[in-house]
DNA sequence: TATTGTTATACTCTATAACTATA
DNA sequence: TATAGTTATAGAGTATAACAATA
């Protein structure tokens, strides 16, 4: 058979789990979690606390049902999740004028700075997982990945 | 600020979640799993007995141990999914000669079928949600997962 | 001592369902 | 009736620890 494209012969059997995209983007999640894991994770933050705080950040007095939808997860798992953060005092929750089920998401400066911290640190750490890529690839995923994502629908189904 | 790589001023504030590579890993990792799930899994196949399965029929006679370094998993976990490949005729164990303490796998001739009417299906699915990118990027992505998951090792620390 | 397959167990993550108070 | 937050519960997925047989 003629030239086809060159990721499918680069390494492996094609027809094999090896290329596979679900596979190899599962396999690629699971280094950049298990390094989380390692660093930030000790630190006393989940990954998902961190995408809840830095979403509430960029988007003060979002509601928990917004959050929730922006980030593809359900309503029930985020209140453990305000909770904690509550406490930590990195977040607060305040009453919405108008509608007084919702309940608004506001950081506290305190969020503000540690959300800052923790961006850095992943991105370190994002850095030096991704040295095998150079600098056009690193974008280039980054720009596919976002573009697959968006292409899909930013929430999930409900 | 200067013109910096293309990506990174694609859509979404630099400093922000979207802007982690960790983070669209997932999401897109969840894009894939969940079509996984609505698709061969209801068919009765988990992602992990497909990965499972479709290793031993690229190396026959593997034995489990290997199978599991080879997907990064736990030696103890891929029991129960042997038990069912074997219950469903796709596998069996066999002695290897010079090692009583090993089980060798081998596929039978269903098995061979099975994965490969799966894999089939499974790049059919695929193709679908990748449709968003154009073939050129469909090849990078995956050349680019498959190289970040080499250079990290193709197993799992232990 | 180290390794293989195995079992039992525990834990993390996450979804589902049901409730209440509002709208 | 539909939605927001909440609670309780259950399930998948997976790791850990220990054990017997064998190397």
């Amino acid at each position: 058979m003629g030239k086809v494209l060159k990721a499918d012969t680069d390494n492996a059997a094609a027809g094999s789990i090896d290329s596979l995209l679900g596979y190899n983007l599962k396999r690629a999640y699971m280094i950049f979690r298990d390094d989380f894991r390692n660093s930030v994770e000790n630190a006393g933050m989940t990954p998902r606390a961190m995408s809840v705080l830095a979403q509430i950040v960029e988007m003060p007095m979002i509601t928990q049902s917004d959050v929730a939808r922006r980030l593809g997860i359900e309503r029930s798992g985020l209140v453990a999740i305000i909770d904690e953060l509550e406490k930590g005092g990195l977040v607060r929750r305040a009453a919405v004028p108008g509608d007084r089920r919702s309940q608004a998401l506001v950081p506290t400066a305190q969020g503000h700075k540690r959300i800052r911290a923790i961006l850095q640190q992943v991105q370190a750490h994002e850095a030096n997982l991704l040295s095998p890529l150079n600098p056009q690839e690193q974008a280039q995923l980054l720009h596919m990945l976002r573009k697959l994502r968006h292409a899909h629908g930013n929430d999930s189904t409900p």
